[in-house]
DNA sequence: ATTTGAGATATTGTATACTATCTTTAATAT
DNA sequence: ATATTAAAGATAGTATACAATATCTCAAAT
């Protein structure tokens, strides 16, 4: 397999190469405890050590990976009580994120966040949930850009992606589309309106929500 | 400057680097904004670019420094607000972390909570401000083990290190050396009666005293 | 004087070569 | 037969060489 770097886009390698193995492990295609050689990923993906290593560098950050030195790389994969817990922590974090984002957003952020939800509601209609699923994320990280704080955006977006990856979006997104979009729309209400409080409750039921929604359908 | 390998001790010198180049970044030798060339790294500590390159990648999924493709590595360093909303997130996980270990420490984790404590006790009775502060960081990480949670253990090392080294410990720590005691030793009261309500209290008040003293004595 | 662009230089991205460490294998001794 | 150990093979760690891209310099054109 190759990563495809299409067009002219041009990053390097090991970039490409972190997301797939990530992806690869999230969704369970590399066992948890298994070992990942170097030589077999250069092999999978057609690219030299150089690359491979240091995607191992940043998926060892991640805790995706442990490596044990001159051992190798072991896959330390999520279960389900990690996704239980990362659903716990990630609630905190976007709870804290919609109070900072509010208190910190300027007009022209929040138009923004609007156009947004707009997005999301044009879709919802049209039954689009590959569109739907992006324009969620799309909402939840312009939340994240407007607490202004590098450390917040990083975590919530690696949770994020972990969730995100850790199942299959579209087999349980889909009835709940509507439901999805009045959540968001009531989290929007309180930017518009820069209710904190109002913010931080929306947010906390979205969060109890999403996770009873993953957990009816996957566990 | 050379890595100090010290002994037979062996991590690969991305690790050493790793964390060298974190503590420079932290502690303002590095400026913030200013590039890091491969070049002039691997001059400073006498090794290749293979592992500075790594270092680098795992500095950048930190956050402490920004990758342009092939353009290089700008440093990030953290603002006052940075590390003043850096307190309050740790907030929010350490209390979360302390109902966790709570729940799922046994009774053999909590008698080795309860040594660092007895160690807390001795050396401050000594005044021995580094032994103490050592033994404060291992109270933490032993509650951040005792989650059973590998990403709640993973962000607050980080966002523990970073605090650590974003401020001269040792300058405001002295002071204060009872207090910090009798907070740890509520917090570990709460461990030992399982009592989850008390010990979130006990571990929230612990962070705000903690936030206190630095901004009386940092900003 | 400012702008444009070609060539030179510097820096990053990737592959390969070399070294160190670990693991396996197999031959020997008990 | 089991344990021990030495050699061989495999794999990770590091350095270097080469390729691609970006940046700088400076002369020529406007």
């Amino acid at each position: 397999m190759d990563i495809s770097n299409t067009e002219k886009n041009s990053q390097p390698l090991s970039a490409g190469l972190y997301q797939e193995i990530q992806k690869d492990i999230l969704s369970g295609e590399f066992e948890s405890g298994s070992k990942l050689t170097e030589a077999a990923v250069c092999k999978r993906y057609g690219v030299s050590r150089t690359p491979v290593r240091e995607a191992f560098r940043q998926l060892e950050a991640d805790g995706l990976i442990e490596n044990i030195p001159n051992r190798g790389a072991f896959v330390t994969g999520l279960t389900k009580r990690d996704i239980s817990d990362l659903f716990d922590l990630r609630s905190l974090f976007e709870i804290q994120a919609v109070e900072w984002a509010i208190r910190r957003m300027d007009d022209d952020d929040i138009d923004v966040l609007r156009e947004t939800v707009e997005f999301m509601e044009f879709y919802t209609l049209k039954d689009d949930i590959e569109k739907v699923l992006s324009f969620n994320s799309q909402f939840h990280n312009t939340i994240y850009a407007g607490t202004k704080d590098r450390m917040i955006q990083r975590t919530l977006s690696t949770y994020q992606t972990y969730l995100k990856h850790s199942a299959p979006a579209k087999t349980f997104t889909g009835g709940y589309l509507r439901t999805i979009l009045e959540e968001h729309k009531a989290i929007f209400a309180a930017f518009e309106n820069r209710n904190v409080a109002a913010g931080r409750k929306a947010m906390e039921y979205h969060m109890e929500q999403s996770k009873l929604r993953r957990i009816a359908n996957y566990f």
